[in-house]
DNA sequence: TAAGTTATGTCTAGGTCTTGTCCATGTTCT
DNA sequence: AGAACATGGACAAGACCTAGACATAACTTA
């Protein structure tokens, strides 16, 4: 749907606050962005380019020089903005299973204000699907596992899905999500109150700049119906881990007839089903979430 | 349906502001629209046409390019539209009042992020009990009181509490912790679903520089007495609302039981209550909680 | 401390491309 | 005939492109 390029570099300064000549300069001399070109030359931004600019023009105003950061990569730049108002103290691990277990250690001694600081760091400072894959998703399933094994308790349980919901604004408000280029709603249907899945969905999409309303669990199909249509949405995420095959299919089938034909639906989850016949899509795997949402 | 089109364009021209002339220019040079033709030649447009090109002009006004936005599709262009400078930054008003009903208004259509900044930068410029007592109690309130007239639906209070949720963890990143001494634990007891207090006391705390262990809703007695003992808390901050006095007690009472000597215990809440003879204390101000809080 | 370097944003100049308007001319319909 | 519309060409204003000159500030070096 997004085709490349979509702005003009007159557009992109109104966008960004940067001066054409800036632009282009940072173009020329770093290679800051390097934007696709009209047949007749002319600059074309895409979404992305804005977003990256926008980051490169905060980090210059707070004192960086552009030749310093013009060419790091995106998640890099995340960070610095991040750690810009406050100086942090102990540095985040590079290696993602250190992470994973520093965090288990964080939980397990219910110091979430830990659990949530190196979980953001960590999301900032790597590609959303690995964040996600690699280190929030084997937490996840690790706490539930232990928890039904009796070795962790509710408490922790309730902790670990606090901790998640708050990394999930965190995420929404670190990234620059800007605005309602993308909407996206993300929910879980009615008697599933299993939300972890439906969180982390919805933190892949605003890590790719989406802007996410987040419904939690356990929502009536015509009140998801209700938030796709008046948030004109396009995309509506669902996710199912503990529902009835059947009632899973009654349930989307439910939502599909209240929601909008333009409307794509993707759901997700342990016990994800979509029935015969359905746009619905069933996708287990993140990484092709991802790429539905990345266009 | 058969009714193909219906405006000339001498009356699209009326109808969108654009000149006959540029009308024809977009159809021939960028394919923006292509109507239909009478037998004559004459060009008839449809409703469909005339909202795109509504939105064309609009976004040609605000900067675009008609060549670089000509023949992208409908969808992406009301998205564009949505993200025009101008749309995003509205300054916070200084006067409660005028906030709480700004962010009431997000929260009416469901734009979570817009109410979650509001709010975020209200509890920045404001003294912790003002904002709980003059800003956020309030919406919850209105929130809860229009949700039982049907004012407002499901989605809405969901995305109420998501946005407070949120809202407490951003506000535990703003108010760092200054001594990791100071903990408290807050939670609802077993059987009480309703969070919205218990976030508020955890927001109060965490604005007063307490390391906060949010465990949320709905909580038993022997969980909340392991998260106070493991964490070596001091304070235990309860909410209840919905619950019956006879079994508030009974739960209150199980949890002194199990909770060390030395930590102190309020509960608060519209259905607040405690045992006789009980060490808790019943506390439904948030000003004489706060006391406690600073001393 | 003075002078030189470097980094960076702005400005100018000359040329190309884009886009809205205007004109001339022809057609259709009342 | 006159109003409304169609087509194609001409045109001017403005947006953009490149390349190089300049001004300023920060940092190096003598």
């Amino acid at each position: 749907m997004g085709q490349e390029g979509k702005y003009r570099v007159g557009m992109v300064s109104k966008l960004t606050g940067l001066s054409t000549h800036a632009l282009r300069m940072w173009e020329k001399r770093h290679c800051a962005v390097v934007p696709e070109r009209t047949d007749a030359g002319g600059r074309l931004y895409t979404d992305a380019d804005v977003d990256r600019l926008r980051l490169l023009h905060r980090l210059v105003q707070s004192g960086h020089s552009i030749g310093g950061i013009a060419t790091l990569p995106d998640a890099e730049l995340r960070q610095m903005v991040a750690v810009l108002p406050g100086a942090t103290a102990e540095p985040v691990p590079r290696h993602l299973p250190a992470i994973r277990a520093r965090v288990m250690d964080a939980i397990e001694e219910l110091r979430i204000e830990d659990a949530e600081q190196l979980l953001s760091r960590a999301a900032l400072s790597t590609e959303p699907t690995e964040f996600l894959k690699e280190v929030l998703g084997p937490i996840l399933t690790e706490v539930g596992d232990r928890w039904e094994k009796g070795e962790l308790r509710i408490a922790h349980e309730h902790a670990c899905s606090s901790v998640t919901r708050g990394l999930l604004f965190a995420l929404m408000r670190l990234y620059p999500a800007q605005d309602a280029r993308h909407r996206v709603v993300v929910a879980t249907p009615a008697r599933e109150d299993h939300e972890l899945g439906a969180l982390m969905a919805a933190m892949l999409a605003a890590m790719h700049g989406w802007s996410v309303l987040y419904l939690g669990p356990d929502l009536p199909a015509e009140e998801i119906a209700y938030a796709v249509t008046s948030t004109q949405a396009e995309l509506l995420l669902l996710s199912v881990t503990n529902l009835k095959p059947a009632e899973c299919q009654r349930q989307i089938a439910a939502i599909e007839n209240a929601v909008p034909e333009r409307v794509a639906i993707f759901v997700g989850g342990r016990a994800a089903n979509a029935p015969a016949q359905s746009r619905t899509v069933v996708e287990k795997d993140l990484s092709r979430l991802e790429a539905a949402l990345t266009r």
